[in-house]
DNA sequence: GTAGTGACTTCAATTTTTGAAGTCAATGAC
DNA sequence: GTCATTGACTTCAAAAATTGAAGTCACTAC
C-alpha cells in the first residue's frame, strides 16, 4: 500500500500514523517533550543516526509538528521546539508511557522513570479515557465503538479489492 | 543503536514503541480493536502485504499482544485477538484517534470515522489526561514533568557517550 | 473434478536504515 | 595566530526491512 495512501483514510488512526507512526519519531517527539532542541544532543539521547534524525527533522517541519528556529546567525546554529499541533501529542505520549511501565516495567519497585504532576494539586496525573457527560473514566467494557459512514463505505471497498485481486490470480 | 537496545531503556515510553511503536503495528492493532481478527481480512484492510502482516502477527504474539487461537481442525484455521495486554493499549489508539481527527481532519465537517461511546450513558467518550486527586482534566501547562533518578543516569551516560565517540574520531 | 477459502511462505526488486566519515563556518584556549 | 572544538548537518557503502507478485497446502462446496 505505502503511507501516502495510509494518509487518505477516513480513519483519523491511520492519518495519525502516517505522520507520527513510527519508532523513531516517537522517539524523538519525546525527547522534544522533554525539551531537549539541539540537533546533536537529539541525536544522543534518542540513539537515531544523524541521517535519520535529520530526514525525520524535515518531515515534521513540513508536517507541522516541529519548528525550526535559527538561534544564532554566523555561525547558523538551528534548534527544534514543538508547534502547538506537536505538543497536543501529549496524551499519546502519556498513554504509551503508562501502558510501558504497567506491561514492560524493569522490575516491580522499579521507580517511576518519568512523572508528570499537576501543576496546582502536586499529584500525579495518568492519561485516561473519560465521558464528558457524566466525568467517568471509561474502562475498555464500558465503550462501545461504531463507524462513520464514509469509514464504513472504504472498509467495504478495501475488502472487495482485495477479494477480486484474488480471485483474478 | 537498534531497538533492542532501546527495549532496555529506563523510559517506559521508549519500552512500550520497542514493541508497538511503527506505523504497521499500530494499524495492524486498530483492526484488531475494530474486531477483525482474521489473516486475510487484517491485510485487506491495513493494506500491509502478507510477509509483512505474518512477521507482525508472530512479534506481537511473543510480546503477549496478540494471541493466535486455532478454532478449526482441519484444515487447521486460525484467528487473531487482542490480550488484555493488547487491549489495554485503547487508550494510545484513542489518543491517536483525536489527534488525527482534529489536525489532519479531510474537511470541517467531517462526520467521526470512529466514535466510542460510553454504554452507560450514551455519550462519546474522549481521551484526556486526569489528576486522580483532583479529578479534574488538565492542559499541557498544568503539567511539569520530571524525571527519575534511573533515567536521569541513563540520560547522562548516552550524552557522555556520544561526546566521547565524537572526540574520538 | 473444478473452483474456491484461509493462512500463510518464498523470492526478487526496491526502499530504508545504519554507521562511519566528512564538511563548513565560527569560537575559545593558549 | 593556530589548533582543537562545537553544532548542524551531508555523503556513502553495506545491511536490513518492505513490497508485490506468485505459490503452497489442506481442505470444502458444488
Amino acid at each position: 500500500m505505502g503511507w501516502d495512501e495510509v494518509d487518505d483514510s477516513a480513519c483519523p488512526v491511520a492519518r495519525a500514523l502516517a505522520v507520527v507512526g513510527d519508532r523513531w519519531t516517537l522517539l524523538i517527539l519525546r525527547e522534544l517533550f522533554f525539551g531537549t532542541h539541539r540537533f546533536d544532543d537529539l541525536q544522543a539521547l534518542t540513539g537515531a543516526s544523524s541521517h535519520l534524525l535529520a530526514t525525520r527533522l524535515r518531515r515534521l517541519e513540513e508536517d507541522g509538528v516541529v519548528a525550526r528556529r535559527q538561534y544564532n546567525d554566523r555561525p547558523p546554529r538551528y534548534e527544534y521546539t514543538l508547534t502547538p499541533k506537536g505538543r497536543d501529542l501529549q496524551p499519546v505520549m502519556f498513554a504509551l508511557r503508562s501502558w510501558g511501565a504497567k506491561w514492560h516495567a524493569r522490575s516491580s519497585k522499579e521507580e517511576p522513570a518519568l512523572s508528570l504532576v499537576h501543576a496546582s494539586c502536586g499529584a500525579p496525573v495518568e492519561a485516561a479515557m473519560i465521558c464528558p457527560s457524566c466525568g467517568e473514566p471509561c474502562t475498555n467494557a464500558d465503550l462501545r465503538a461504531s463507524f462513520g459512514k464514509t469509514f464504513a463505505a472504504e472498509r467495504r471497498a478495501r475488502l472487495e479489492a482485495f477479494q477480486a485481486r484474488k480471485r483474478s490470480d
